[in-house]
DNA sequence: CGAACTTTTGATATCACTCAAGGGACGTGG
DNA sequence: CCACGTCCCTTGAGTGATATCAAAAGTTCG
């Protein structure tokens, strides 16, 4: 697989006004992991006044770059990915709205992979000091934050799972469902189905298969009534499913009882 | 794979004198990531002044676990392991002498995933109260410990791409050189190898191969003149040939020059 | 409306798995 | 000290899942 990612491109600001409250999905997905203030929620809002938009296929932290801060995606999916110098690709994590990344970057040197859009996105930048600031302050959203990181680490531990021990229909079935719940936990999945902007190719960089075999196990994933997909538009028949096939466990998503302390 | 272990069991606290300073892995790992005040170590040996034993093949903390403090591994090899429902088991990370584990694990529920002991180890384990006292009062500890978290992170990343791009020669030589290089960084290398106390069926587990498959490739790797094994000790005969073989770059096991902030 | 990507299909190749069994090494109990 | 069980490593033979190569058909979009 080549990389099919352009450079930055970072487009210029631009502001929403649905940004505010109800609708960031930063917010909403914070919320599954403690209660907010309106204090909590204002600050939220602040961080993600002024996002810019990257088109698909671009890259929107190079691998190797200095980090400048912390990213959040407010609108589309993203990767991260990494170059190998063979010329393959590998994916190793999706990202949906209201996730962030690198919320500890200020400790880092160089970046070891890129963050890339997979459809075209709006993010925002948080910079290390806001964070500082906040950790400072001692305010409740660290610890909020660091949750939603170690749910990051949880998915990336599954991931390492899908490739090392399930067969390609298991790994496509159990990727489907792990982005089926995360947009669920952000209000951005239909019923039973979600848009996933992701090629074939992504798809076959994600799972450790070629573009055929991802192909071909998708044909049969459909043919078994599984799944429906045209489109870029992804339609899940059966969850029960694709659950069993895939041995998907929702836990490791969910960030559990505890209220902290 | 079936996973070989038996529960806890652990051993009765055990104090070594040669724990204070100089010999203490942790110290020695966290000196890589910023200079650290006779204080700093002092604290730091506070943290391994009273470590348990754990027998090999036993678990150090259990999958579903409610996390009950940080773990610091002070000698012997473990590894992060998880067991699926069909008896499979995947190995998600090696723990070396100086690594800890857990930082965060008080904002998290329960485990998911188990902490196992490859060879017999000496296990120190730090409670979280005496983490927030760190971080409440600012101890430049946190972030060279978060440092040394965020390796951790990309040698994960790492673990992705051995699964999801090399082939069973190219993993398990990539394998053998992160060991190499993370033991040396804590001066438990010798020359050119060093004690690997995971079975074959242990590299299958973290390698996603068969164990047949691993001893095969083990041939192939000797037969190349590349490695020697021979009870559990393995010796490197030739880094370059091993580092092009895998196309192994060091750089994400180091922490780069910043000097934090 | 043509260039560049994607998706799809067919044919063939191969890497790695499975099954099966023999041979150490090590520990335990008789 | 020998007998036996239990791992672990090794080998052989056969199979299978997935990769590679090549090319056609469909899409997107400037």
């Amino acid at each position: 697989m080549r990389a099919p990612f352009s450079n930055p491109g970072q487009g210029s600001g631009i502001h929403d006004p649905r940004d505010g409250n109800g609708t960031n999905p930063l917010i909403r997905r914070l919320e599954h992991f403690g209660a907010l203030t309106a204090e909590d929620r204002a600050i939220l809002s602040e961080f993600c006044a002024d996002p810019f938009a990257v088109g698909a296929r671009t890259e929107i932290a190079q691998d190797g770059a200095r980090p400048t801060g912390a990213f959040v995606l407010l609108d589309g999916m993203a990767c991260r990915s990494k170059l190998r110098a063979d010329g393959t690709r590998q994916i190793l994590a999706y990202l949906v709205p209201g996730d962030f990344c690198d919320l500890d970057g200020a400790l880092l040197d160089r970046r070891d992979h890129a963050i890339a859009a997979l459809s075209s996105c709006r993010v925002a930048r948080i910079g290390f000091d806001a964070i500082r600031d906040l950790t400072a302050a001692r305010s409740a959203l660290i610890p909020l934050m660091r949750r939603a990181s170690l749910v990051d680490d949880a998915i990336l531990r599954e991931w390492l799972i899908n490739l090392g021990s399930r067969s390609a229909i298991e790994r496509i079935a159990h990727l489907f469902l792990e982005l089926l719940m995360r947009l669920r936990a952000v209000g951005l999945a239909r019923a039973d189905g979600y848009d996933l902007p992701a090629s074939q190719v992504d798809l076959a960089d994600s799972t450790g298969l070629s573009t055929v075999h991802v192909n071909r196990t998708l044909q049969e994933l459909k043919r078994r009534g599984l799944i429906e997909m045209r489109s870029r538009i992804l339609q899940i028949r059966n969850v029960p499913g694709l659950t069993s096939l895939s041995g998907f466990d929702p836990r490791y998503l969910a960030p559990g009882p505890t209220v902290g302390r």
